[in-house]
This record gives structure tokens, C-alpha cells and sequence, in this order.
DNA sequence: CAGTGGTCTAGACCACACC
DNA sequence: GTGTGGTCTAGACCACTGG
């Protein structure tokens, strides 16, 4: 029973009793949490301290309302996302790409949305690119699925003189691979820096990715440049943080950073 | 004015004006939005709407409550973080960790708090060490700051067998790298492996890195292995998703991925 | 129809920092 | 003291899904 004098409020006493049952497993992924009610009676709370209480683990990502079925706690099944899985240009005749032959093994059946459009790129890709207000790009903006729920979205943009007249700017796969038809073109990439970091999604990504509250997302932003280092490409990935673990192959020896003291 | 009637509840509308607000700038970083009471009467609404509007961009991460001065627009600057900016031993007279080395250039003072202790290691850390249940492993437990501030947390678990005897379980700065120090005593690794996701914080992390409402963090494991693939060592890192940038760069050409089609 | 969570109201008392 | 957000209560009506 809660303890309306302790240092923790009554909302995080009932918040954390729940919190425990489910890191410690005696609530597992799929269970359903008591109802709003239940806490209610066996608390001798207020609906909306009962809430309140619900809505904390819902903010971190640990349940999930289902309506009207109750609360739920969430599964968290991650799947591999390599950013380094292909180093090298596809061979000519890959059948598709990268996205669309890697994920196939995983029993799931992958897909993808395609739209291009010509836009004034928002100020994160804007800036990469090295364009001013007012300067375009061609944008392929995707959503990836896995088993016809949303993966992850992959916006590549591109600054419009570079692949004005390319098959880019054509809403269908590329089958050779998008920088090799930019080579073709005369476009050849000699470095990309890849950039990750961590935040809440917008509402936009919250639709487009059908994100459940609490779920944060990983930015992955690819910056590729040409011999005398103007940007060519920026690739803007969105990962849900609860369908993604990013891995990186460190190879060889010797190794020493982070943990290095 | 809300509207009564219309698709989005009030709350919601209340919550898109003022996150539009902040997006656009119109609200910048340090600025204070209105207060709850102005809430209420600008949209005649009862406090608690006024505060469910509030508490979703809190959630969201773009704004922070301030007791008692008001909600302000949160500030975020991160700094970069580099995984594999030292993939080479230290030289053996290397003044200190690459932490304290190479953060110093940013104008705010590193230092850290070492804890030194032998324990059942987390589940995450027990798989990727393969230990059993009931086994240990000595964890070298920090958080980093940065001009006071928390930045980032930092524990290393070694298996118990591998460390016995040495420096490692010294709770001081390891001067020569802890990988040395395993190195010197037979363990050599040749192999690491990184994972990097995404989560909410949990609530021990939350006060850890005193990490403000609606802040997700980055999770980033290092495992490294010696020459039959048994691990060594295993860095658990915390990344507060307000603070950090996460960089590789990618030598070479040719590259291909994630843009790839 | 019954039960679920979602939204909203109208009040109360509190802790805290600043004046 | 005054004003801020934090907590809590006690109700109301609604929308959706399942039996």
C-alpha cells in the first residue's frame, strides 16, 4: 500500500511497484498491467493519480495503452542495422538494393515506399549540403518496411544540378545503386562521415514510422563528398528506437578508446 | 481559439501552436513560454488541459519545467562523440585517459568519478562476457563531466579470472590504457564489436546523468574478444541524446549504403 | 451492452525561489 | 507574500472494441 508521507509521491510509488514487476519479468512482454481501475481500488487513489502513474511507464517506453484493452508491456524485438554492411559499390547486375537483398533472411518480408520530389531541404540536410535559402534539391524520400510495419525512413537528398537528367530523379528502384549512377554522371564520392545521434520524433515521424509514445529515434545522417570536397549527397535515416540496434565491425587489432584509461 | 469539434483534441491544439512556435524559432532556446494560468485564459480551459498540453512537448523533449519560474524552450547542444577516434594503443607514456586527453580542447573542464567494485554484471553485459548466473566480473563504474555537468557514463566490465591481480581493480586513472594493462597480463584482444540503440533512460540513469524529462539515451556496448573469441572486456556507455553526436567518418571510396538503391 | 482508456472540468493543498 | 509548477481529488462524458 502507498505511503502518502514518503519522500516519493504516490503516482511514483504505484509507478515504480509497476516498473519493477515488468524489469524483473513478473510482467512480461505482451502481459497485460492491472486497469486503471484495479489501481484505483487497490491503491484507494484518484483516476488521474492512477494515470499519472501509467503514464510515467508509458513515457518510458515500457508499456503501451491499448484501447480498450488496457496496458500492455511493450516487446522490443531489434533488428541489425549495419551501417557499414556495404563498403563497396554494388557489382553492376545486383538484382536490388541494399536494403531490399539484406533484410530478406530475416523472415520477414521487405518492402519499401518511394516518392520523389524536388524541395527546399529542411535546415539539418540544408546545411550539409552547403545550400542557401532559396536552393533546391531532389529528395527520394522512403519508408522502409519489414512484414508490412514500418522499419525505418531513408531520405536521400541531392543537390539539384547534381543529378539533374539522372535516373535519380525517377520514382523507382535503382537498381545499380544510387552512387554509381552519380559516378556515371560524373559525380564520384571520395568520403562520407557519418553522423548519429538521439532525440524524441516529431509528430511527423510519429505517423510516418507509427511510432508508440515513448519510443525515441536515432538520427543517422550520411554526408558523401566529391574529390574537392563538396557534398554530393546527404542521406537522412530515422531509426525507431525500439525496432533498431546499429553495429558496427571493429576490425583488427590493436583497439583502445572509450573504455581506454 | 481551439475548437471544440475539431479532430485534435484541445490539448493537442494547444500543444501544436506552441510547439510551432518553438520550431520555428519564434520561440527561441532559453526563452520562457507562457505560463500555465496564461494558458488557461488565453483558451479557457481547465489547468490540467493547460498542463497535458504542456507535459506532451515536455515529453517530447523540447521544452523543460523550471519550478518556479515557468516551462522555457530547452537548449541543446551536443557535443561530438567519437567511437573509434583511437583505434590504436597508446603510446606507453600517454599522460592519461583518452577521455580526459582529447575533451580538453573544448573549453570546459573534464574529469570523472571512478567506482571500482566486483558484481553480478547486468544481463546485457553477463550475455556479451558469456557469463552464468552467479558469476562476477569487476566493473570500473564512471561518469564522465564536462565543466561540472554530467556527460556520459562509462562502465567496464571485465570477467573476474581476467583482472585478478591488477591494476584494473585499482579504482585510479589507468594511465597505459586498461587494454595495455590486459595486454601485459596475456589477455590480448583482437576483435571488438560495437552496438549502439536507443532507449528511454531508466529511472537510476535518470539520476545519474541528472538527464531532464523527455531525454532518451544512446546505449553504447563495446565488446572486445581475445584470439579464441572469448570476451575480455565489455564498456557499457550511457550517451544522454541531448548531448552527444555520435561520428564516424568512413575512409575510402568506394562506399555504397543505406542511400544505395 | 459492458468495460476499457482518452479527454476535460473545477477545485484543493503543497514546495519552492524570488521579492 | 506572491507566483510558479507538482500533486491529488472527484466527478463527467466520450470512443472504441469485444462479447
Amino acid at each position: 500500500m502507498v505511503s502518502r508521507s514518503a519522500s516519493r509521491s504516490v503516482k511514483e510509488q504505484i509507478a515504480d511497484e509497476l516498473r519493477a514487476a515488468v524489469l524483473d519479468g513478473s510482467l512480461a512482454p505482451g502481459d497485460r498491467l492491472p486497469t486503471e481501475a484495479d489501481l484505483i481500488e487497490r491503491h484507494q487513489v484518484a483516476r488521474n493519480t492512477a494515470r499519472d502513474a501509467l503514464a510515467m511507464l508509458v513515457n518510458e517506453g515500457l508499456i503501451v495503452a491499448r484501447r480498450p484493452h488496457g496496458y500492455f508491456v511493450r516487446d522490443r524485438q531489434r533488428m541489425d542495422y549495419r551501417p557499414q554492411s556495404d563498403l563497396s559499390v554494388h557489382p553492376a547486375d545486383a538484382p536490388q538494393d541494399v536494403f531490399l537483398t539484406e533484410q530478406g533472411l530475416a523472415g520477414r518480408e521487405p518492402s519499401q515506399s518511394i516518392d520523389v520530389s524536388i524541395v527546399e531541404p529542411p535546415p539539418e540536410v540544408a546545411k550539409r549540403l552547403k545550400l542557401n535559402p532559396g536552393e533546391f534539391a531532389v529528395v527520394r524520400r522512403r519508408v522502409r518496411f519489414l512484414g508490412g510495419e514500418p522499419f525505418y525512413s531513408n531520405d536521400s537528398f541531392f543537390p539539384l544540378p547534381v543529378v539533374q537528367d539522372t535516373p535519380i530523379m525517377a520514382p523507382h528502384d535503382i537498381s545499380r545503386g544510387a552512387n554509381r549512377v552519380l559516378a556515371d554522371h560524373g559525380h564520384v564520392q571520395v568520403k562520407a562521415t557519418d553522423e548519429i545521434f538521439v532525440r524524441m520524433p516529431t509528430p511527423d515521424e510519429v505517423k510516418r514510422l507509427d511510432l508508440a509514445p515513448g519510443t525515441p529515434v536515432a538520427v543517422h545522417i550520411i554526408t558523401g563528398y566529391g574529390p574537392s570536397g563538396e557534398p554530393l549527397r546527404c542521406v537522412l535515416n530515422i531509426l525507431p528506437g525500439d525496432r533498431h540496434v546499429i553495429i558496427y565491425d571493429r576490425p583488427g587489432y590493436p583497439l583502445d578508446q572509450d573504455g581506454a584509461e
